[in-house]
DNA sequence: CATGATGACGTCATTCCC
DNA sequence: GGGAATGACGTCATCATG
């Protein structure tokens, strides 16, 4: 009893030969033989036998087969009809062999994409972690000072809590001058005085020229903003500059020394107006303008009726002027293009065109934290 | 020529019947059978027939193959023979069936791991995008204002420029009405007052008990602070609040007017040590005070000898009182705590064996951007 | 180095179920 | 008819051996 015993012929397989195989290539297999096998009483046991003899496909069978998969993974009765008369194979062959390959592109596929999708995860992974390392990390986004975040606010804190004190000193000491003087001596609105009313950070929009003081001679105010673009996600250094007027003589200093609050109002608008302008694009800016065909000058039009100056508090007589120069300014040098702007002799230089000569007047500001971010100039050119 | 010709016999499947199988429920359908016909011929056309029964191992077998695949997906030979003793099933069969199955468990186990990937690269893609979205937004680092990065450096560039504005004002208003009064009208000193030269950030320090004002009776100045420690990488909200004293009457009207300097240097000095005595741990807080065994408190002598605070501008009379508790606030709370604190009814209950009635005399400042980041109230305790 | 055993893979073929 | 599950081989690459 033993299961095979009898039958001795398990295993054969036989025969095969047949089929049409042209081929060649792989090996038939002959071996055994046989037939039949077997028994067949259900005590007996060894199942086996029977085989049909193993069967490949003829490469170029399943080069037509493949090829007609290609483009049709789903062939219809006809087509298969066809093939299979072309290839001397069954039609249930071909069916089968669909069918077959259906299944086994389909767990390719899977594998596929599991490939994929392992190393995307791979990825993000990294990303995320990278990302959220960045997030606590000192650098606080669009500044390229490195800030501790709890610094950052703190010295927020420190500002906005300190504004409110001077203001409210301010107010205070305004209000007992004005009792003994019988006039008002700040020339900053009490409005703006007012706590928790000020910043006009909002929509607060500007000149970009800014004129010279009522009352005084010959003003040819002008006002140049120049910005790097910004390269790669690198920070860039940002300098405002305003350069009041040619003023000259005796008045300057009574006039430094009475509008420097003009100045700084103007320094904060021109600021904003020239960020938005150096992100706005469309027709904001032309190009081709006489003597600059590169270059892209304002379209003072559009610049007019743009939303985005809206106070529109411009000095009668001043004048406006502008030029937007686009171009990869190489890192290293951001720093050094701010450095000449700070420094009167380049000014010259830099805009001989325009400038003849160029005097600081005053240091407001020379930038915090060694940087020159915040740094302001009273320039007279 | 053919190849095979000769063979005519294919098909030979035959018989089929016997195996083992007890079963029963699959037909075992024989078919065919017989014959065998085919065809070898090309020309031939139907190839077929030669099936051998179909035929599908029984539960039982399945079972048992099964219960050894789980111990062992990859058994010897011996086992194998074993196994195919007891199920009467031929040694190849069972070689073959745990050659399948272990095939088709890893395609089951690919497709399952693909799924997971898949949900997984989901979360992971979203959150990646919740986070940049996190980044650009709003939302700058430790604080919970909403500020935008580009907006936070433009806005302290306002802040710090207005300030210098302030100072510079301020200045020449002191001046114009010292001139006038014959003697100082602010309370500021003027080295504060030179731009450039003001935020003590770097190392200011403070007292973090503020007494009363020199005059006035009984004081009980007291400062506290309170710290939820960050938990998780979340923002935290922070509340400095300083209680004066208990000034009621009609000193504190005058007091309120005039010292509100005083009070906002209070506040950015505290706020400033408070921070900085909460990051420090080692000796400066001592456990087991009397009664209150789990608590930290300040060790006084260590606060006195610590560097951190240098100004010592304590006026005299006053009282040092602090107190740290740590634990785990839970982040929506973090918000509730802050806006508890800016709820003068709620104080007594917070503080109830401190402070018996609070009341707000003044919102210096409420908060900016919608939060009560920056805000600063006057609490009379 | 040739050889045999073995496991992973790919194919062909069936049957069942929808 | 199509798809899933399964049985049954053949082939290939690899590893330990004689």
């Amino acid at each position: 009893m033993f299961a095979d015993g009898a039958g001795g012929a398990m295993a054969r397989d036989a025969e095969a030969q047949n089929d049409s195989r042209s081929g060649s290539d792989h090996l038939d297999a002959i071996s055994g033989v046989g037939d039949d096998d077997d028994d067949a009483e259900p005590s007996g046991s060894n199942p086996r036998k029977r085989k049909k003899r193993y069967h490949r496909h003829t490469p170029q069978q399943i080069q037509e087969l493949e090829a007609l998969f290609k483009e049709c993974p789903h062939p219809d009765e006809k087509q298969r009809a066809e093939l299979s008369k072309r290839l001397s194979l069954d039609a249930r062959q071909v069916k089968f062999w669909f069918q077959n390959r259906r299944t086994q592109m389909k767990t390719q596929l899977e594998r596929h994409e599991n490939a994929l999708l392992k190393q995307e995860n791979e990825k993000l992974r990294t990303e995320n972690l990278t990302i959220r390392e960045a997030m606590r990390t000192p650098m606080c986004g669009g500044c390229g000072s490195p800030a501790m975040l709890g610094e950052v606010s703190l010295e927020e804190q420190h500002l906005r809590i300190e504004n409110a004190r001077l203001k409210d000193e301010l107010n205070r000491v305004c209000t007992l001058a004005t009792k003994f003087l019988g006039k008002p001596v700040s020339l900053l609105s009490p409005l703006q005085l007012q706590p928790h009313l000020s910043m006009p950070l909002p929509n607060s929009s500007l000149e970009l020229a800014v004129g010279g003081i009522g009352g005084i001679g010959s003003m040819q105010p002008s006002m140049h903003g120049m910005m790097s673009e910004y390269a790669g996600g690198a920070s860039s250094s940002m300098g405002t500059v305003i350069t009041p007027a040619r003023a000259t003589g005796p008045a300057l200093a009574s006039m430094v020394d009475i509008d420097r609050s003009v100045f700084l109002e103007l320094a904060i608008s021109a600021m904003d107006e020239l960020v938005k302008m150096a992100q706005t694009d469309d027709p904001l800016w032309v190009t081709g303008s006489p003597g600059f065909p590169d270059k892209e000058s304002l379209n003072f039009e559009e610049y007019l009726h743009s939303s985005q100056h809206c106070i529109g508090m411009k000095p009668v007589g001043f004048v406006s002027e502008a030029s937007r120069e686009s171009g990869l300014v190489i890192i290293d040098n951001s720093v050094a293009l701010v450095e000449t702007l700070m420094d009167e002799r380049r000014w010259s230089d830099m805009f001989s065109c325009m400038i003849a000569k160029a005097t600081i007047l005053e240091e407001v500001s020379n930038g915090i934290g060694g940087s020159r971010n915040g740094a302001l100039l009273l320039v007279s050119a």
